[in-house]
DNA sequence: GTTTGGCACTCCCGGCCCGGGAGTGCCAGT
DNA sequence: ACTGGCACTCCCGGGCCGGGAGTGCCAAAC
């Protein structure tokens, strides 16, 4: 595979992705000093399409690219261009206004999809790679309880229990040094073990309460609302350029699946710092023409991910940009707060 | 306005819902026994398209009905279907489970969604109508405390404040008694006045720290993020009838616009109990072609609002009822864990 | 006076045809 | 190995046309 060749690949795909129109051999050869002549462009591409990297989408058209060859162009030839330096003041600014996490998240969610003008997608951090800053204990009335959770990523739970017994303010008092002594600082991940063993290192008169404490709290810490999404940017769908093949049906339904969105974003375990799915590489049927810009984040470690959703034939060097900065800065935010 | 003339008027709307076509004098007096010619039915039409009910596409097409027409018949001649017991079930047993406030909205907003098959919009509990149950104050450092404070909907609010010294435990407990004592039971409308002289009542060494907390909590009571607002069913607006004129994209950006989406919802200070608001009635330009059936919900007094969103051209009937119940339900769940 | 059948008229809609244009593949020449 | 030329293919938009649905009006009937 000739150099010129890849070079005419890239052409086609920059010419391709900002006119949204097949690409002929002349234009190819003309707005690309290439040095060459058009019929050559049209051996080239005679190769290329022959290889799988480009298509036609019938006779006599000219090329777009296949998702092999966006593939090729993100890992070979695709040079990523850093956002301005307006756009990373604006970031900054925009970011540290948060007053609180859920802004964070939403002003995140917002402001990658406007840098990228696509659909954008963030995961709350994730429960158990977290861990507990506080849990506080409140009596809503004598036998009921308020129990809030607070990790130290900032995320809030909030679960009611119903206690066997009356508890005096003392009592109150007692678990609640009891759950933070045994709780606090510790990983969600191992928090299961430790919240079976926590009824036993109670009072005798407040076992039965603690149980059910402990009941609720694990319901927490396993709490299907563990991965909570946010999701902006859907109006950029009916984009002119992001017209989808069928209609926007699938992907808006998709778009208020948690569970889609998560299979999206990755798996929970990936690392990765940067993920780009192209196409059927994200092995969902509604998604066949989609690509899908992840990126975990996290103060330190990752404890979650975000993402961008476009068409296939998207700006791969800005949007990678985009979400590689504002998932820097999201993890700076974090650290800070920590 | 003769009986008759009402009479068609309400065969025009509902054949023209279910088909979503233009409907003709031979229709209407085939399928709607009028015991009437399909001549007498163009006159009574005449009639009606020139006192504004209802109108034509174009010449030699059949008849649609105008917003004014849509409203004459919500008003007059719409008899609200109730739901089915099976629906009535669905919608308790899925609105029971949920775990907390955040999960009652969510459910709810999907439940209206699925139920219509609109795009469904719920205002969370507005804090300005809720009161204090209870303010938590934890010490992330020695000279950083958590406020937590927790609203007798079930809204839970944080923020962070930076006290000018540090603080001991018992200087915590003593603030957090204070706030507290202060606090609990009031309405969030009337916090700010309670706040201001919050500071002036703790122990002169206390006093900076107080009036710091003091200041974010101004803040919280006041805040921006107040009007918080769900959305679902957004995919509903691609089904086939739901198609608007224009195109989806100015009304996919409203949905992400809590201004707008609050001024769908109505005046916040509306007590009325059911409101239907057909085309222009809205006042906002992007829902010229969109109606909205909004309920306020609370337990007891009215907390927030809830709507459905869709064409004019909607059953109003079945959207009417199915907002209503909702409504009602939710009210009776948060009354339940006041 | 209201209702009815008849009838001419209007207008949309889908199918069809057609010419222009863009792009290709191939070939012979450099 | 590259280039210019050329015939070929196919999409696309516009214009044309006939069928069908629905109307408005009128004269006759109830």
């Amino acid at each position: 595979m000739d150099d010129r060749k890849l070079e005419v690949l890239r052409a086609i795909v920059e010419d391709y992705v900002s006119t949204q129109e097949p690409v002929g051999s002349k234009a190819v050869a003309q707005r690309h000093a290439l040095g060459v002549s058009a019929a050559t462009v049209r051996n080239d591409m005679a190769y290329l399409e022959e290889a799988g990297y480009i298509q036609q989408p019938h006779t006599s058209a000219g090329r777009i690219p296949t998702p092999k060859g966006y593939r090729l162009f993100v890992d070979r030839l695709g040079k990523i261009k850093p956002l301005s330096t307006a756009e990373r003041r604006a970031v900054h600014r925009f970011l540290s206004e948060a007053i609180d996490l859920d802004d964070v998240v939403t002003r995140t969610v917002r402001l990658l999809a406007q840098l990228t003008h696509q659909v954008a997608v963030v995961q709350y951090p994730s429960l158990n790679r977290s861990s507990v800053r506080h849990l506080e204990i409140v009596a809503v009335t004598p036998a009921r309880l308020m129990i809030v959770m607070i990790t130290d990523t900032g995320r809030v739970e909030q679960r009611y229990v119903e206690t066997p017994a009356e508890l005096s303010e003392d009592h109150i008092l007692e678990l609640r040094r009891l759950v933070n002594e045994q709780l606090q600082g510790k990983a969600l991940a191992d928090a299961p073990r430790i919240i079976a063993d926590l009824a036993s290192l109670a009072r005798p008169e407040l076992r039965d309460s603690a149980s059910a404490l402990a009941r609720v709290l694990l319901e927490t810490v396993v709490s299907r609302t563990e991965e909570r999404v946010a999701v902006a940017g859907a109006a950029n769908l009916t984009r002119p350029g992001n017209f989808f093949s069928g209609s926007l049906r699938p992907i808006l339904e998709a778009l208020e699946e948690e569970v889609v969105l998560m299979q999206l974003l990755g798996r929970a375990d990936s690392n990765a710092l940067l993920t780009v799915r192209i196409g059927d590489e994200n092995e969902i049927d509604d998604f066949r023409e989609t690509t899908v810009v992840t990126a975990g984040y996290g103060p330190g470690s990752v404890v979650g991910h975000m993402g961008v959703l476009g068409p296939t034939r998207m700006d791969y060097p800005g949007t990678i940009a985009a979400v590689r900065a504002v998932a820097r800065y999201v993890s700076e935010i974090l650290e800070q707060n920590r």
